[in-house]
DNA sequence: TTGCGTGCAAAGGTTTTGCATGGCA
DNA sequence: TGCCATGCAAAACCTTTGCACGCAA
């Protein structure tokens, strides 16, 4: 993880200042994109991804993708309010994160760790699934058909 | 979860044929592109896109897509040696993927569906961290300095 | 014969890259 | 001044779609 140590410019500092204003949700390039444009600074495609490169690699902003049309998300990282020691559940279908303090869920680490060689790190890692609020939402419109 | 109720093409065939041959790792489109191609039995991209999602549709092929440049990995369920669907494992600092077949670990899926109303999918998450050899280089590098 | 399957090419969308220019330090 | 950053357009990729033709049942 390497430091920060690029120029400061107007639309690096742009677009910092969006991720940060916006460190609760996930956004993606167009949203950001469009967003910046409209605020009268726009800013290049090309820019916003090779900043966006950056700031991942330097650990600043979370990268994260999965299936689907959308392309990838980005969501800053609030490293002062940043809980690294819990794992984020992430539902496909409402988008809603679910923060999940679990001892036994910690145990996988070490297991992963101890078999296979491998440190997860958690504030990176996201599970992908449906919550159980739309598990039944989709559950009522299967019997409804 | 649909039935395969397709007609018999020599195409599709030959898809699953490959598929079956290589259940034990997972392709993408190109692989099977070029390889089919290669045993002189060319099948066009849009028809091998076509025919996965059926095959995804009907429960035959697993598909998983994430962070990458390679697009979506397919794998062919073997129903009757009761192939586990696994997680991914991927290294934050050299990017390798790292396929983890590992009862173990599919009992977190039990644990977070019974305790937290939470269905994962596997297919779609990716557990970030460091890697064996990352972890040792990096502990030399640190050595060194 | 019917209608699904196929192949090609074109379109769509996201991300990357080349290159000349601009701007920070 | 020396480099890095930016913008634009083009390219690269993966995937989907339209359409005419082929082929299984």
């Amino acid at each position: 993880m390497k430091r920060d140590q690029g120029y400061n410019t107007r639309q690096k500092e742009k677009l910092i200042d969006y991720l940060v204003r916006n460190k609760e949700k996930h956004t993606n390039v167009q949203e950001i994109s469009i967003y910046l444009a409209a605020e009268g600074t726009p800013v290049g495609t090309a820019t916003i991804y090779r900043q966006l490169d950056k700031l991942v690699e330097s650990g600043t902003v979370r990268k994260y993708s999965f299936d689907g049309k959308v392309g990838a998300c980005y969501q800053y990282i609030d490293k002062e309010h940043e809980c690294h020691e819990h794992f984020h559940l992430k539902c496909l279908v409402c988008g809603r994160l679910i923060h999940l303090d679990c001892d036994h869920l910690m145990s996988i680490n070490r297991h992963i760790e101890e078999h296979h060689g491998f440190v997860i790190d958690p504030s990176q890692t996201v599970f992908y699934g449906r919550c159980a609020d739309c598990i039944r939402a989709e559950a009522e419109a299967e019997d409804r058909s």
